[in-house]
DNA sequence: TTGCTGGTGGCACCCGGTGTCACTAACGTC
DNA sequence: GACGTTAGTGACACCGGGTGCCACCAGCAA
């Protein structure tokens, strides 16, 4: 392909991308149809479905761009910190995201989180995750990556990072990395805030 | 509403989730339209969407039943036991079938863990669950339902339990129960076997 | 000019889901 | 036993997400 038409690919689609953000935010994602999204970013309904297979995937952004990261980020960790701590750096590190492009990330979570139809689609996305998480440790423990404990660290560090996810879009003061440690500790510690106060 | 009439509306229910789970768990639930499963069960299209709202809560069965009965269980919970032992067992309680209701919970719980559409699905249902854990949660940590620790109780323990589900179809020698015990205990530990065999 | 390539729009179609209306069977009332 | 009421049902039209197909049109090479 030659590199002009490329940069019209990268141009239309970042143009599809920012006309359903604003669309989802301001009037429900239920409640905007592909025709008004694809009329917003200057195409046809077709063209719309030729950049994303699905109404919901506008939203995501390259995600799997971001899995590859994540995957790559595991890979490269050290065998001397713990598991938990390996996964819960690397996801501080895929969403890292500079002061700029917090706005950005707060729109697309706040409409993945909240709306029940991209709930739903979500967790399509989310067994990605958990496949490359598995597999880290998998190879971290020599168990099998469908083995009871590499797909329970999988799912439950994955449901720490979401609810990490959703209070900090609630609350806003506190940093998501902030969160995101918050979360991976009670987890790793097996919940101390559960044993009162006074014990461990 | 009159006794008869009630009757035939339990068997017509009855016997379109039971074309449902036939249907989708020979042809994929996909390949399988509305109208064939309606077919199956004699009765028209229309009349499917009035006893299920979409072709997903076919599989489903009474879910807001089992989620109360899961609210009801905790409520009903002492104080004497850890928070989490108190969701293990409530977890065990209500997925406690007799012997000749397994093959349908394993027909099941094969649709909704194995079959994409049905995978986005469950997460809607999943936040009915959600909601009533943490405000166990909160009720014993006298936190705020929506504050972290409570939140993330509720995904964790419910990654744990969906985990526990997978192994049990995966493997189909150990039993259910074992299952959601391992898992949880994983859980509340820290994840022992992270640390490796000897450590603690 | 000719031929190829690849993005695009229009169209028809499938399927899940909903609103509406007319029909019918069961029930209570006089 | 005729009556209106009530609730389940089927048929139909419609909407919106998603797909296959084809015709069109740029850009490019020979």
């Amino acid at each position: 392909m030659t590199a002009v038409l490329e940069d019209a690919r990268e141009n239309t689609r970042a143009r599809i991308e920012q006309a359903a953000l604003e669309l989802f935010s301001r009037q429900r994602f239920e409640n905007v149809t592909t025709d008004e999204v694809a009329d917003a970013a200057g195409i046809s309904r077709r063209t719309f479905f030729r950049y994303f297979a699905t109404k919901a995937d506008a939203v995501w952004g390259d995600f799997a761009a971001h899995v590859d990261r994540l995957a790559a980020l595991l890979d490269a960790t050290g065998d001397d910190q713990p598991v938990l701590s390996s996964i819960c750096a690397a996801y501080v590190e895929v969403n890292d995201y500079s002061l700029d492009e917090l706005p950005m990330l707060r729109q697309r979570m706040r409409l993945i989180l909240g709306e029940p139809a991209l709930q739903a689609h979500s967790q399509v996305r989310y067994n990605e995750v958990d496949r490359v998480v598995a597999e880290h440790v998998a190879r971290r423990t020599g168990a099998r990556p469908e083995a009871l404990v590499p797909r329970l660290v999988a799912t439950s560090t994955r449901a720490a990072a979401t609810t990490a996810f959703e209070v900090w879009i609630a609350d806003g003061r506190r940093p998501l990395a902030r969160a995101l440690h918050d979360a991976f500790e009670q987890l790793a510690e097996g919940f101390p805030t559960l044993r009162g106060p006074g014990r461990r």
